[in-house]
DNA sequence: CGGCAACTTGACAATGCTCAACGCGGGTGG
DNA sequence: CCACCCGCGTTGAGCATTGTCAAGTTGCCG
């Protein structure tokens, strides 16, 4: 299977075969992570990039009254700190959700990948897709009520893990609990368990043992007010309209 | 008065004199923009990157049901559109608050600030510093109550103004209506006014036609649970510190 | 002085939270 | 191979925070 790195990378620009050797150079070696562990906590300073291959991982913070709020998820194909090159020390930490194959590249081969103007560029793309979503993350828990809430966050799911190619059809793994989701649409687990059931009820989902089917992509979509333009996948088909 | 873009940047990094020639010279010619106005609006395809000089403007987004929510606060200093250089268009709108004084910095100069590279390293941190505050909203809105979270927010005002020179002490001018805020922290204005309502009867805040006087900022600080690590102002002091 | 936007207030409704208990299932050790 | 245990999911009852609607009030600007 070629690595999800490149899968990603390619949707925004075609990669020659030279950047493509180097990247899955990249995702040869990697280490296993158990689910809930941490890979970097705030306060450090990392010394390389983690590249996430396998699994779910996500960035959070716990709030001083000891609860967990949960800023991104980190897909296989997402990078994690790209702010170690400019910034002191991490301001949140990033653990894993599920087990997890994960990477890390060292500082002078992420400069070397930077050196390449198509994996520069794309990876410059990659950080400000992963911006954008955060913007809309903010816009889903400041104004959209439980149900739409869940259901963007799948409707995002599904796009994302598309793109690398781990979703067949309308249907993807969800590794993760529904304490997590909890934690990451701000509401309650019981909450969350209650949304998901009416989810299920309506129709528009089937979730059983981590495994998610969207009955109906468009239904879901046009009930959560899903808009994929944050994702900015549109510019592989620019692309290819070119070609 | 020093520009508020320079002074900024000289937080995280000390400028030569020629680093400052050419920022002071962007600041020289600005316009005027009225509040209630978009600057740039979703789906645009933005020219230059604008720089707000004074006043308040916001990213924000409108969902579906034709609500609101502001995704961050620009004010003097901050830099719009830095996405321009990859991204094919806007994902949300930028607007004024308040009426602004901004100007548009077309691409070409953009380039010729990136060759220096103490601006170019600045400005990096600034925007991740940016993302580093989307994130910190985003657990604000996720995880704390009502009044935490407008105090909150008036906390990291506190911080970033005063970096600018645009505090006195620990008061500001807050040149937004409640209507703005509740959009920000995902309230109602009508919440947000006891909100605020409240935050005075306590004595932690004195707020009156616009103008903020935080009667305690440690006090407001302990309570809201800011804490400024990700504004990742610290790296100055650690430059200085070695001079 | 009039008008409009922002702010304020009250009564009531609803969404989401808390607490507490129970069921289910998979993994582990005896 | 079975029994136990623990994590996760599920359910119910009652409560709290926040939202809605609707009506003033204030204050600034022309």
């Amino acid at each position: 299977m070629i690595d999800p790195l490149t899968r990603k990378l390619e949707n925004f620009a075609p990669l020659s075969s030279e950047d493509r050797r180097i990247l899955a150079e990249i995702a040869s070696q990697s280490r296993r992570v158990a689910a809930r562990t941490d890979i970097i906590r705030e306060g450090e300073r990392p010394d390389d990039v983690h590249l996430v291959l396998e699994g779910f991982a996500c960035r959070y913070k716990i709030v001083p009254d000891g609860r967990r709020h949960i800023m991104a998820y980190l897909v296989p194909g997402d990078l994690c700190d790209s702010h170690a090159f400019i910034l002191k020390e991490m301001d949140h930490s990033i653990g894993t959700l599920s087990a997890c194959r994960v990477v890390g590249i060292p500082r002078g081969r992420i400069l070397e990948m930077l050196e390449r103007p198509a994996i520069a560029r794309a990876l410059w793309w990659s950080a400000l897709v992963d911006e954008a979503t955060l913007r809309e993350w903010l816009v889903n828990i400041g104004r959209r009520p439980a149900e739409q809430r869940v259901a963007h966050l799948l409707c995002e799911l599904l796009m994302r893990l598309q793109t690398v190619g781990l979703a067949s059809g309308d249907s993807y793994e969800l590794p993760i609990t529904q304490g997590d989701l909890a934690d990451t649409v701000g509401l309650t687990l019981v909450h969350v368990n209650r949304v998901l059931q009416r989810l299920r009820a309506t129709g528009l989902i089937t979730l059983r043992s981590r495994h998610l089917v969207i009955n109906d992509a468009q239904a879901l979509k046009a009930f959560s007010g899903f808009d994929a333009n944050y994702l900015h996948l549109a510019e592989n088909a620019k692309t290819e309209e070119r070609c």
